[in-house]
DNA sequence: CTGAAAGCGCTTACAG
DNA sequence: CTGAAAGCGCTTACAG
């Protein structure tokens, strides 16, 4: 058992709350500096530290945030999570994460739970449109902040790329290469990335003035199996796209696998557009051309707005929205995975 | 601020601790029907959950644990994330989770941190060999278990592969493919996988007769940049081995990017074994032969251990070693990689 | 059958 | 200059 405040005041001679006025640096505290030296010594010789559950039940802090994602083996939340522990340890919070697997029902029980711990804050990344568990979160007074996602416009602190913009630029981009047919593997429109990915989409196509054709959109989720779903049923038309925009990375991984399977080359045949640009986009043979988005910074941005809700003792609704870029490689683009590499340009953030 | 024990006894008209009392379903309580239901309607209707702060500190229990490992952007580690909260969540417990970036003091930063906040234990992936960290641990009787790397062997919990059969395998396959120089890409000898491994690829080496040359070992650390350098290292020199074993999949990346850019082909040219078959492993092209580790396995073993040790009361020296599998793809065996084999893996990954 | 009390280990406003 | 007390919100052995 580590040591207590009351057995080291038995040591010292002293009342328990000198001691820990001691350990806490009171300013207001005035004492013999022979009894400071003495209970100094103390603290040193123990290596007493404060029971952090007893001093979070008298401060109302735990020092504790919580990251809840649908799945951290997916390359870009394990970045996102960095993003966040790189912001909030330093300033003396532990992080705890709670995976959901896109089910709404695991998300609930894990927000409930975590809030029985009396974390100090919780960002979600899992989050749907109008989130029952996001109405939760602002109902409890929960500091919160959403991050990629968003549930209802505006009401919550909120860190994400411009989807709309991303999808455009996407999509414009296949357009310029020539593409006349190009399909569109869409997330759920119960997802903001979802819907906005595809308004993007859809806005480059009418920009360009070709013809709207619903048949060329297949919804894929958000996983590698939905995106080799989605991108099988396009491929398989009698008048296939010669271009995919995914709405993720992931999704276009599975894309990439299905064509290959049914003898299509990347990009002569079909050419591939992602989004996000997760570390794995870069090292696929053909690299996989995507928008990409600061995904550390996400996490980072996310832990600060949450740190200072918290701090503050206020909720708040501030937005940092960043801006995509798209990034060529060789799935759009035949000799783009030239060897030397091309960084991304910095995004830019709007706060 | 949510309802407390004292609040409801108010509205309920009975004493606190009567509502503790069927709120925790205590077999105990003898109360009559009506008391009953009327607590239960309140609990119901308050949707009271206990504050876990306090309860924790009553009952010396937290319902934490943590997992304290190098860095969850690894996908091994984000793989065996899961498999810890696999295992832990379904029976009540929170998983924090902390990186360390390989960093001696960081670890030991965290793990002070942890203890702190009196998590109920911690599961470690990135300990060395006589670990300070580790010893402390066991000082502190801090229920702890360590995974894929040991400390002080057979001293605390423990789960992973039989590394030096890991190594042996792997090289053993490069042998009976007619490899007469094959390098290694090594760990620290300060880490248990490093010199295990390094032991099991020695091994094959003198089994098969080939000459030991110790300028075929390159030390590459853990990362895919250490992998990267110490490759190109090896395959500059004049009598170049034909191919390498490294000591994890990672830092194999690293070694097949430099042979790309230093226009070797993969396999001809040169052959490359990695270590864990990370999801990352399949996706390559070609394929990483490598030596398969039940990596969610392991994380879900490691929670069954600690639990084990939570529930019991007791520190326990268990060891659970995984036998090492080898997977032969392209990057050893042109042609391994058949599109027979390229189903898209089982992905329940989302964005 | 239910209540009153002690105590987990802290912090801090108040006394002296 | 330091101590004594209250209280954060629970649980549980003990009383009646």
């Amino acid at each position: 058992m580590p040591v207590t405040l009351k057995e080291l005041a038995v040591r010292a001679r002293v009342h328990p709350s000198t001691i820990s006025r001691v350990a806490n640096n009171d300013p207001s505290l005035r004492i013999a500096p022979t009894t400071r030296q003495r209970i100094e010594t103390l603290l040193r010789e123990t290596e007493y530290r404060p029971n952090g559950v007893a001093r979070g039940l008298k401060l109302r802090q735990t020092f504790a945030l919580a990251v809840v994602i649908p799945d951290i083996t997916n390359p870009f939340f394990a970045a996102l999570f960095r993003g966040v522990e790189d912001g909030a340890s330093p300033r003396g919070y532990n992080v705890l994460l709670c995976n959901t697997d896109g089910s709404p029902e695991r998300q609930r029980s894990h927000l409930h739970s975590l809030h029985a711990r009396r974390v100090d804050g919780v960002i979600l990344a899992s989050s749907v449109l109008r989130d029952p568990s996001v109405r939760w979160l602002r109902h409890q007074h929960i500091p919160h902040v959403l991050v990629n996602r968003f549930s209802d416009d505006g009401q919550d602190a909120f860190v994400g790329s411009d989807d709309v913009l991303g999808g455009l630029v996407a999509t414009r981009h296949l357009v310029e290469l020539g593409h006349r047919r190009i399909g569109h593997l869409a997330g759920k429109l119960t997802v903001s990335t979802g819907v906005l990915r595809r308004r993007g989409y859809l806005g480059a196509i009418a920009d360009s003035g070709l013809p709207a054709d619903a048949a060329l959109i297949a919804e894929s989720g958000y996983t590698e199996e939905g995106g080799a779903r989605a991108a099988e049923q396009l491929l398989s038309m009698r008048d296939r796209p010669t271009a995919i925009f995914a709405v993720t990375d992931m999704t276009a991984v599975g894309a990439c696998t299905v064509a290959r399977r049914m003898g299509l080359r990347i990009p002569e045949d079909v050419a591939v557009v992602g989004y996000n640009d997760i570390p794995l986009a870069s090292r696929l043979v053909p690299g996989l051309t995507t928008v990409h988005v600061p995904i550390h910074e996400f996490g980072a941005a996310a832990a600060r707005l949450l740190m200072e809700q918290i701090e503050t003792g206020e909720a708040s609704r501030r937005r940092v929205i960043f801006n995509p870029q798209l990034v060529v490689r060789g799935s759009t683009v035949g000799g783009a995975d030239a060897p030397v590499n091309r960084r991304p340009a910095a995004a830019f953030a709007t706060e």
